[in-house]
DNA sequence: CATGAATGAGACTTCATTCAT
DNA sequence: CATGAATGAAGTCTCATTCAT
């Protein structure tokens, strides 16, 4: 679904992946910064310290560089997020930990995430011309639908639909990286504590009190 | 020299509101088609079946056209919604309202929706000299940030961060567009329903018997 | 040589005439105030308060607008100036009242001589298919040589190549609508004794007094 | 990101300044021949016979080449009038000195120095954001009304207006690019002779027998 | 007579990409 | 491996000109 990491399936060499990793870097930093459509192979060859040329070396083209950072973000934030989640022992607890470990790493890179949004509600994925932007979707929904799966057979999530559930939660914190490159002081603390609150009421079962109309 | 950097709306010809209105709607769709940093003057002015200059004829420059496209959509949506809100006689009846207006003008108008997404969140707003992306947020946040505080006053809502609740909210329905615009037949009743009620859960005061960790 | 004034040779009427006079009128203004080649159709149209069309409709295109402008200011220019040397008695005196009257009729029309500076060092001839620059030249020198050939002839006037002092006193001439255009508060009367002091000493016959290395 | 922009003339590559020479060389030339406002980019490139796109890699914009070309072709000027001017021991002498050698320029670079004048007299300074017409105006006459100033001190010239002066003889060198492209086989030694001589007899005190009206 | 809508050419600029060195 | 020169496409904007009304 997303454009391999390897080449041809051939391992690349220690220098190669060196490079690779430097150029998205300075992709990641480039377009958190200036934004997507602003973030030039130029532009993001200047912050890495490299010429033009040396990008298109490394990469296929602008798609594919796009996607590597994609690909590199999404699969760092995912390696961040899974251990805190699986460290739950409810499935309340784990959608508690979804929301706290991702508006963490944002904290811990905002850059990253600040890109990666960039990229996702900038047309970015519309780039790439094998992406299937509503496989990437599900791809993101998937684990939580599972979860709510889960938690509303065992009880303790009320009855609700989970695709809209998964993306309402996506909703909510997708919105913190746009106000995030936009106050970069914005207090993670308390968006964290009030999100967290919002979603759990949002899914917790609901008392015997009268529904208001 | 052009009709448009003189009258600031008071005085353009028919044929000319015609036009201006006729290429708007065109930008509204190849921008919910195609993307905004790919909706280039020349591709508005094919679906609108005219030349590039002439675009450039009716507004001083893309700045403008995007600016008017936003005005144009943000004051139909505002007067879609208003009306809906203020017939709610609870605060809680005006969040619900709030949603529900807003998602019944996406069904009415995807695309004029998906395109005011685009841009704000495709650095449109950027490209806008006089733009300040923070004022046109705050001014997305405020009307939520009244009625929610309005309602906690009431006891109608819990006691939360009213900032933060707004970007809770906005998330949610702006994340709607997006959905929409990859898939078309998306059901939005169901998430008319599944929003409200989510939302309702999370801002409603919580009965006394508190289960949060 | 120069572009007709009539179309045709049918006498236009009262009406067009007007229009024409007041167009022609607008666009030396124009290219006075914002130099020749910011002088676009448009903004003549502006000034004269009409459409960009109806200019298009009295001229068959720029080029005849132009070729009107500079006919105009020439004409009206010679219709000033020509008295003026007519009145003298000496060749001398008519190079003095030749100078005089031109700096006279600048400082009562800047923006007519700043105009046809404009357009005769912009290359606005060159954007005249049918105009011939060099025969342009020769007729703005064929008085100076007529009248330094004469005065030559009479003794009043030192032995010197006309066709180059010609050039000279145009050169000098020309130099100030220049300066003009720069500074609106010149002091044509200082120009004008300074001008006409030195081009006399520079055309009169040489004293005796042996001639320095 | 691009070179021209990091450094100032510190240290680009030798083929960079090749490049831009041999690019400011096609402007100089393209100027020359067509006249400045129709000396588009393409037409420059066309003449170098390289790409429109690689005259914005080494050059930031329209305004800098033109600007370069200024530069160039003004310092080149300089640098050829100025130890002509020096090696003279008089002031009257130095006068002579600055006309002849800015003729001889011509002779040698006359496609410099029509261009250069084109540039000035065309308004090619108004597109240079930086650059002071009125400024670059005062630069030229400067060196002429301190030789003036000190040469009436000295009781070399007799008592004028230095500025005036000072724009006479620019408007008599001046004159003579112009006349140069329209007539590339311009006699520049007559030229030469006619102005010192005429410049000479206009600065040189005058004799006791005054006749001037 | 006059308007203003409309077109299309041309200009400047940015950028991804290719390629010789 | 790496550079930077070079290209060409695409985009925005200006403008002279045409034409229906």
């Amino acid at each position: 679904m997303l454009p391999n990491t390897e080449h041809d399936g051939q391992s690349r060499s220690f220098i190669e992946e060196a490079r690779r990793a430097q150029i998205v870097t300075a992709a990641v930093e480039t377009i958190a910064e200036v934004g997507y459509h602003r973030a030039s192979m130029g532009r993001i060859g200047a912050r890495a310290g490299i010429s033009r040329g040396l990008i298109s070396y490394h990469f296929a083209g602008k798609s594919e560089l796009i996607a590597q950072v994609v690909t590199t973000v999404y699969t760092d934030v995912a390696a961040f997020m899974t251990p805190m989640i699986d460290a739950e022992t409810t499935y309340a607890g784990e959608l508690r930990a979804y929301i706290r470990s991702n508006l963490e790493y944002m904290r811990a890179h905002p850059a990253r995430m600040v890109a990666l949004v960039e990229i996702l509600t900038s047309g970015g994925l519309a780039d790439l011309p094998e992406a299937d932007p509503d496989a990437f979707d599900r791809q993101l929904r998937e684990p939580l639908e599972q979860l709510f799966e889960a938690g509303q057979a065992s009880g303790e999530f009320r009855d609700f639909d989970v695709t809209v559930m998964a993306r309402i939660v996506r909703g909510v914190i997708d919105a913190v990286p746009t106000a995030l490159s936009r106050d970069p002081d914005l207090d993670i603390d308390c968006h964290l504590r009030e999100i967290t609150t919002a979603l759990d009421l949002a899914t917790r079962p609901v008392p015997s009190t009268p529904e208001q109309t």
